[in-house]
DNA sequence: ACGATGGTTAACAACTTCGTTAACTATTGC
DNA sequence: GCAATAGTTAACGAAGTTGTTAACCATCGT
């Protein structure tokens, strides 16, 4: 299954630690190292979870030039923008839920027939 | 490690089946059944994808009420509407970091220091 | 009452993911 | 040159995911 972008982008923060790397770069662009500090782990692992980012595009990674081997990760804006598309569409649902419960409202005063379709359940016994 | 809400929504949107069940779920509720057959798999593997999405609050079930053995399945607007703030919270990020960069180029003017600190990386042969 | 239908849970195999340690590369400072 | 530092890739084990089939429950139609 080729992943799509937005799918890329949603797996890449699907994971708790890459959420909060993005929640702490937020504030400001990091090293490698501080961040792995930051969450107490191990640099190989932290190493991974930045590789994950960079290639959903979600950070990048730059160097400090007054030392060539620091990584500075920051974060890029264009994925969560199309993350911000992506749900843009998902949410124009409820503008079409809300028109589509009007009409039938509206066909239901003409021929007055019965309420149609979907109800809400009454708690059947059931393990969530 | 407890998984906040916004994790949870994250990962039930990881996979990449489940998002395409919101892509259709936008459009119109379905019947669980429908969901399975869209997505030519059985009906066992929907029914747990649906659970995960239940459980994350970002769909609900109901019954037709002609047919109580059928369960019909739509979005819930709530915890997309998390998930654009925590989207809006970190989209704050740029603000800062313009604010951040003009406040610099200001510092740099007044006392003629150096461009400090972070640089684009010169192509250095990694795989990426 | 009973077979068929819609859907879910249970058990299991294949695969992936996450963290750890070990080994490696590149850069810095002396 | 060489030890120390920053970070990465490699290998591996533990744990979780995803799909399949089998078994199950509830409801519908006759």
């Amino acid at each position: 299954m080729s992943l799509s972008e937005i799918d890329r982008t949603l797996a890449a923060l699907a994971d708790p630690t890459r959420r909060r790397v993005v929640d702490l770069l937020r504030k400001k662009p990091r090293r490698a190292g501080d961040l792995a500090a930051a969450f107490e782990m191990s640099a190989p692992a932290m190493s991974r979870h930045l590789r994950v980012l960079r290639q959903s595009g979600l950070v990048e990674e730059e160097a400090l030039d007054e030392d060539a081997r620091v990584r500075v990760y920051q974060l890029r804006p264009e994925r969560f923008a199309a993350m911000r598309g992506w749900l843009d569409e998902v949410e124009g649902y409820w503008n079409d839920q809300l028109a589509a419960f009007k009409a039938q409202a509206e066909r239901r005063k003409k021929d007055k027939s019965a309420t149609a379709g979907i109800v809400a359940r009454p708690a059947a016994k059931r393990r969530s």
